[in-house]
DNA sequence: ATGACGATTTACT
DNA sequence: GTAAATCGTCATA
């Protein structure tokens, strides 16, 4: 578990960070922070905890497999650091961070954060459309315990998309005061959701902080 | 213009 | 465990 948070400042990565491969930049992401500051200058904060990475052109899983571009994946080609927010299954969106060189269509899935800051109002957020009609109080753990429940959670749609992610006021990623998490805190298992993929599908490239109860639903209870 | 398909979430048997 | 919800996007025509 991540207890006892620092105080939010505002250390900005190095965009050099992000130039990374995008295995090393998923990993590297646990435990940073995704700010979203709202019209009304309200905070909404989340600890990242979990990551997978998308390897571009030669990934039949990333939306950029064989160099595809289209209107929709083209912030994926954008310089690192750089938001790719993508609209799917017709009602969520999901937030990436693009890494690798520009024009290398690389990035990273954030798949869950533990919720720091506005926890009420991400609440709010998570209930603005109820499927069911009897919902009761979400807990902590199921405000942002998936990439389309985070964005939900976050006010984060497609007008978020190509935002910089380490210039913007809207939409920031913050840097940890802390040390990277050592590995022993980290597991890495095959991703979600791609099983069309082929081969692909089985190449662990998703990463979670080990014994967070915020990660996704799904194979919590599977990895090591 | 049309049809197939999701890097998901939720409810339900 | 299965299936429904729901629609922008993209490839094809």
């Amino acid at each position: 578990m991540m207890q006892n948070m620092a105080p939010l400042t505002c250390k900005r990565p190095k965009r050099s960070t992000l130039a990374q491969d995008p295995a090393a930049v998923a990993k590297w992401l646990l435990g940073q922070t995704i700010v979203r500051v709202l019209n009304d200058g309200e905070c909404l904060a989340g600890t990242i905890v979990e990551t997978e990475a998308y390897l571009g052109v030669i990934d039949q899983a990333a939306h950029t497999f064989g160099g595809k571009r289209t209107k929709r994946n083209q912030s994926m080609y954008a310089k690192p650091g750089t938001a790719y927010v993508y609209f799917t299954y017709g009602m969520h969106h999901c937030l990436n961070v693009v890494c690798g060189q520009l024009n290398e269509p690389v990035a990273v899935l954030i798949r869950a954060l533990e919720p720091t800051q506005g926890l009420d109002t991400m609440r709010k957020n998570r209930q603005a459309n109820p499927a069911r009609k009897t919902r009761r109080l979400l807990k902590d753990h199921q405000l942002c315990s998936g990439p389309g429940k985070l964005c939900q959670a976050l006010a984060i749609d497609r007008q978020m998309d190509s935002i910089d992610l380490l210039t913007s006021d809207s939409l920031l990623l913050v840097q940890s005061l802390y040390e990277t998490l050592p590995d022993n805190q980290i597991v890495n298992t095959p991703r979600i959701g791609v099983d069309s993929a082929g081969a692909w599908a089985l190449r662990p490239l998703r990463w979670y902080i080990s014994d967070n109860c915020h990660i996704s639903i799904r194979n919590r209870h599977l990895g090591e």
